[in-house]
RNA sequence: GACGCCGCCCAGGCGAUCGCUGGUCCGGCCCUCCGCGAGGAGGGACCGGGCGGGAGGAAAGUCCGAGCUCCGAAGAGCACGAUGCCGGGUAACGCCCGGUGACGGAAACGUCGAGGAAAGUGCAACAGAGAGAGACCGCCCGCGCCCGAGGCUCCGGCCUCCGCGCGGGCAAGGGUGAAACGGCGGGGUAAGAGCCCACCGCGCCCGCGGCAACGCGGGUGGCAUGGCAUACCCCAUCGGGAGCAAGGCCGCAUAGGCGGGCGCGCCGCGCGUUGCCUCACCCGCGAGGGUGGGGCCGCGCGCGGAUCGUAGGACGGCUCGUCCGAAGUCCGCGGGUUGGCUGCUCGAGGUCGUCGGUGACGGCGGCCCUAGAGGAAUGAUCGCCCCUCCGCGAGGAGCAAUCGUCGCGGGGUACAGAACUCGGCUUACGGACGACGUCGACC
RNA sequence: GGCCCCAUCGUCUAGCGGUUAGGACAUCGGCCUCUCACGUCGGUAACGCGGGUUCAAUUCCCGCUGGGGUCG
């Protein structure tokens, strides 16, 4: 097993690949912040880490502003381990203004919706297992 | 100092911590092979660690030009498209450099699709007589008529002016227009006209300078040749088409299906068969019938062959051409796939020196290796410094406006993210430096 | 990432060198009606932006801007 920093951000810590997009965005169990939608869906495997992306529209900037939102998002998913929980994917689609806020103002607003992830993580995973 | 103009350069720096990514090395783990064995060799897409690397001048727009790859060999012609003063640079260009001309500017300097309008076709609303060759008003001459006015008179009339008609000459003037048949002045004439003359413009010829575009000078013609080719077009030059989602390999999957188009040719041999002709034998008195053999034509099957390669088909604009060719082949639909590896980064490469050239650039020599991602990396946090703006305070120079120095607090730091790779163009945008032009002040 | 289109009243569109930039729907006002609707008459309202060619540009050329489509 990889030993290593808990503060780290692998590949497959991502979600990839364009399938695994659609069948997140088509879940019904979702958590919106003020600058954030998320989404949740079952992942392959119910006791691996969870797995996360982002989706940044043309609408909100040019190349630059919506790197900027990835970075920052990836930054706040790698500081914090159990910010969802296990076995799910979550897609992240960032909402007007998400590019005028600094690191500590995104962190500050994931935490405070933090109970919200986790309940409706645990429904997505329930969904999956009486399917 | 202000305003302007041109060129060149930079794209905040340092440190700490936590990360991302691909390269390389080491270790672990796994696999394969060899060995009785300890072990050895090779591999790995897994895990950990060390080392060094990681956005731009525009990475952008995708507007041009190439490399590279495939399509049908990339060859010729037509069509179509692009370019368009001259010379040079370059792999190439619609780019760059130098020159010429025109235009703009007071200047530095800038801008320009800047070939052909005596090859042809076309266009020019409205206005105007007329928009490519014309005559409305008008001017002039001759003849005729006559209301009127004037003059002369030998009292019969005659002349002049005005008006009308007919025939002829003219294109100066009027006015319209964006543009009106060279301009302006003089001579000339019945009135006029390059009809003649001077100057200017234009065309042609000659000489000189220049590789050339073109410039300068002289002579000559006597205006013939109006404008628009960013209207069609002509001329010259260039271009086959598509694009890294090109293309190659592996794996997986699905299908071997449905509909439609065009097709079953030529020569030889063999077999079968319908028809026709013919021969022999048999039967019948006979018309005729039967059996067998041979020949011909058609059809079917099989084998072999040929080339006029026909019909037909393929070919990313078309034709020539090329290929396939009676084997089936082609088109459309349906179905299925959006996984991995590769292409993928060393190249018309940078940089320094030197030589040649006005320059773009080129030759030679030395040195350097400089991103390769793939829901897509190059980031985040903190500290210090740099630049700049604002406010407050301190003290300095100066008569003053003001200028610069230090400290504290607060703010700002542009445009913008590689997606196969180069050369350009265009657009966006913060700042530093230098040269030059004009104006003003001081020494 | 590549390739290809489009832009005209609020909306859908016609026009393609000289137009009062036309039409339909919508909107505003009048007439009709007891009222509304229908009908009818009239009005308001547009060439994405910046250069160039031309006497003259919505139209032709160039450059931007903003939309859209498509691709093993």
């Amino acid at each position: 097993m990889p030993s290593g920093s808990s503060f780290r951000f692998p590949k497959e810590r991502r979600v990839r690949k364009r399938p695994d997009f659609v069948r997140v965005q088509a879940s019904p169990h979702r958590a919106t912040t003020k600058h954030f939608v998320f989404l949740f869906a079952a992942g392959e495997r119910a006791d691996a880490p969870w797995r996360a992306g982002v989706v940044v529209t043309r609408k909100l900037g040019g190349a630059v502003e919506r790197n900027r939102i990835k970075r920052v998002c990836r930054e706040c998913f790698r500081k914090t381990r159990d910010l969802f929980p296990d076995g799910v994917d979550v897609v992240v689609i960032a909402r007007a203004g998400a590019h005028l806020l600094s690191q500590g103002e995104v962190l500050a607003e994931w935490l405070g919706a933090k109970r919200h992830f986790e309940k409706k993580g645990a429904a997505a995973r329930l969904a999956k297992a009486e399917k």
